[in-house]
DNA sequence: TTATTATTGACGAATATTGACCTTAACTTT
DNA sequence: AAAGTTAAGGTCAATATTCGTCAATAATAA
C-alpha cells in the first residue's frame, strides 16, 4: 500500500483543505525533495489526479519563480453541475467507464454509497437485457447506457 | 464440498466482517498465490460473488500498487426480507404499481426521495426502450419491470 | 445428457516510477 | 537593450508491476 503518488495526491489534497482560498501554489522541486522523487514524479499526480474529470484545474509557469497552481473548482450551482455532467458521461459510456464515474461521484460527495449502487444494477440490468434478450450491438448498448446514465444523474442534480 | 470459490469467497467475507471499515483492500496476486490458483480465479470468485445485486461495490486499479477493493453496503439479507421483496412486487407489474410501491417504502422510510427518483427514473427509461424502440408487448414490459425492481430492492436489501 | 458453474492460462490494458532531454521565464552582465 | 545564465517546469519513452478479459476445458448439478 501506499504508494508515492498517493501519498502526494493526499498531501496536495490536504494543502488544498487547508488552504482559505481555493488553489494552492506548488513548487514542483520542493514537492520532488520533500518526497525523494524525481519531479516528473509531480506532473504524474498532476496530471492523473487532479484532473477536470475529478473538478480541479491546474496553471503552470515555468523559469524563474514558476509553480504548480491547482485549483478546486466548485460546483455549487445545479446547472453548473448538469453540464459537469453531461460533458463526463459523453454520448457512449461502457461499464468500466460507469462505474470510475461513480466512484468518482461518490469521493466527491454528489451521491451516495447507496445511490451508487442502484445505478450500478440498474446499467447491469440495461447491459444483461440489451445483450442476451435483445442482441444489441456493443455500441448501442454503450449509447443506452450513456442515455440511461445520464437521465440518472440529471435527476439527482436538479432535484 | 468446499470448491476453491466457495473458500476464497468465505475468507472475503471473513475479512470484511473483522474489518473496522465497511471495505478490504485485497491483492490479486497474494490471495492467489495464498490459495494457490490462478489470478484470474479471483475475479471469478469477484464477479460472481460480490456483485451490486448482492449488496457490493467493487473498485479496483491495476499497476503498481493496483489493489481489489470491496465494498460491503448492506451487513445482512435477511431472508424474510428477500421473500417479502418476492412478494411485494411480483411477476409483474406497471408503472402504477411501482410509484405504489416506492411511495410506501418512502413513506417508511426505508429509501429516500432520491432514491425513489433513481428507481423510477430508471424503470421510465427501461419502459420507453422497451416501448419505443424494442416494441415489447405490454406483458413483456412489465415483466421486465418486475425483475427490474426487484434487483433494485434487493441489493438495498429492503422490502 | 444437458446446462450451469468453476478452473486455467494466454494475452492485453492500466498504473506507477524514473531519467534524459526540451522549453520557458527571470535575472545578470555586457 | 541584447545576450547569456540560471532556475524553474514540461514531455516522452522505457520499464516494472498489477489487474482484466476471453476462450477453452473440466467439474458439478439438474
Amino acid at each position: 500500500m501506499a504508494s508515492l503518488t498517493r501519498i502526494i495526491e493526499k498531501h496536495i489534497e490536504e494543502l488544498l483543505e487547508r488552504a482559505s482560498e481555493e488553489s494552492v501554489f506548488l513548487s514542483r522541486k520542493d514537492l520532488a525533495e520533500r518526497f525523494g522523487c524525481v519531479p516528473s514524479q509531480i506532473n504524474y499526480v498532476i496530471r492523473s489526479r487532479f484532473t477536470p474529470e475529478r473538478g480541479y484545474i491546474v496553471e503552470s509557469q515555468r523559469g524563474g519563480h514558476g509553480y504548480i497552481r491547482v485549483i478546486r473548482l466548485c460546483l455549487d450551482m445545479p446547472e453548473a453541475r448538469a453540464n459537469h455532467i453531461e460533458e463526463l458521461v459523453g454520448d457512449t459510456v461502457n461499464e468500466q467507464d460507469i462505474r470510475r464515474i461513480l466512484a468518482n461521484l461518490q469521493h466527491r460527495q454528489l451521491i451516495t454509497a447507496r445511490e451508487r449502487l442502484l445505478i450500478e444494477v440498474a446499467a447491469r440490468f440495461q447491459e444483461e437485457i440489451g445483450r442476451d434478450l435483445l442482441d444489441l450491438s456493443p455500441y448501442k448498448r454503450d449509447s443506452l447506457h450513456a442515455e440511461l446514465l445520464k437521465r440518472l444523474l440529471r435527476s439527482l442534480a436538479l432535484g
